[in-house]
DNA sequence: AACATAAGTTAGTGAATACTTACAAACACT
DNA sequence: AGTGTTTGTAAGTATTCACTAACTTATGTT
């Protein structure tokens, strides 16, 4: 699954392609205009249009894997959940054309294989958030009225609400200032409270 | 902005096939296949594809806010907040194709007037929650922690999500079980309540 | 020097798409 | 009876799409 310098290139310009023109404007034409050389140049590099695909979204699975991963490490599940969306809205903001391909859901319906790699790209968020929900509700610091599964439901509609919303404001609002009040959001709504 | 007959009956076609073969299916062939007529005909009651996306969007706009207007007229804003999902849930069990044209925003690139269509269809639902969630607020049923706006982003972004998977599922679970779980998980989340 | 490979080119292919043109039949109205 | 309108058809158009074939050139490798 290793790519080369060229491949990664492809990829980067099909980033480009999905946040200026979205997933309509991502076609092999585009692809190798963006690129500067032939449309058939870039089939020595990928076999097909899905694999390109494909391999966009591994790449992207595999680098917010790793980001969360180093960037999530507080002891205290709350500020773990700060770290956590801090670090996914910062990832978003430096690579707005991922916004694109993994919320718009417009990628769904090109490919079984396509399919594959977004729902386990769903499954990461999910691998990251899970442990932390438990412990925090564990500790009592995050309610228990609610299912950890149902929380969990509620945080990612939530967020991707507001990747969705950044999405068709064409980016043009800092997301994260408003990504920060969704967190705050969110936390106050989750924690155990006094009213 | 009224409907014939015969074009009521192509949006019903276009219902159907988004259901079964998603955004990328609405063809002009596969519509004219559907009616069982040429796909020239299509074009006697239609200007465009354009045209048949957005009359399809409108009418649905309209079915709903209706459809919400006479549903939801508890006095409880809890009891209303119940009323207003229990009703938009068994809109979309009956509809499920509305819920590929809605909620998949595949259709979101197509163009500015389908986009203006789904932007407005997005204000009737916040139209219909917005004044039972300030009601509720200001009868302290609902909690005062967060402001009326991110209330209403976290529900809504919890429902979209809701529709997601079950589109994900192709629509088979049962989703008027799910929904009530959701609609009792968030009021259990918003209500001001004592720990 | 001879050859292999990698990475590019030009020029195309066939299939699909939204839409058009020219014509025909059914029907309503005068 | 004659005429216009509505609603259908068959046959096509131009464009776009992913992808391919055949050839070229630069860069190692033996």
């Amino acid at each position: 699954m290793d790519i080369t310098p060229r491949q990664f290139e492809i990829i980067e310009a099909a980033g480009k392609i999905l946040t200026s023109s979205g997933v309509r404007g991502l076609t092999i034409k585009n692809l190798a205009k963006e690129m500067q050389f032939s449309e058939s140049a870039i089939y020595r590099h990928f076999a097909s249009k899905e694999e390109i695909i494909v391999a966009m979204l591994n790449f992207l699975a595999d680098s917010i894997d790793s980001r969360l991963t180093n960037a999530v490490r507080s002891s205290d599940p709350e500020q773990r959940f700060k770290e956590l969306f801090h670090e996914q809205i910062s990832f978003f903001k430096k690579n707005p054309h991922f916004v694109v391909a993994v919320f718009s859901d417009g990628l769904m319906e090109e490919s079984q294989l396509i399919n594959e790699a977004l729902l386990k790209l769903m499954n990461i968020k999910t691998k990251h958030l899970m442990p932390l929900i438990l412990e925090g509700q564990q500790k009592g610091v995050f309610t228990n009225a609610i299912t950890t599964d149902e929380l969990i439901h509620i945080i990612m509609g939530t967020f991707k609400l507001q990747m969705f919303k950044w999405r068709i404001a064409n980016f043009q609002f800092d997301i994260t200032r408003s990504g920060d009040n969704m967190v705050q959001s969110i936390l106050t709504l989750i924690r155990t409270r006094q009213i």
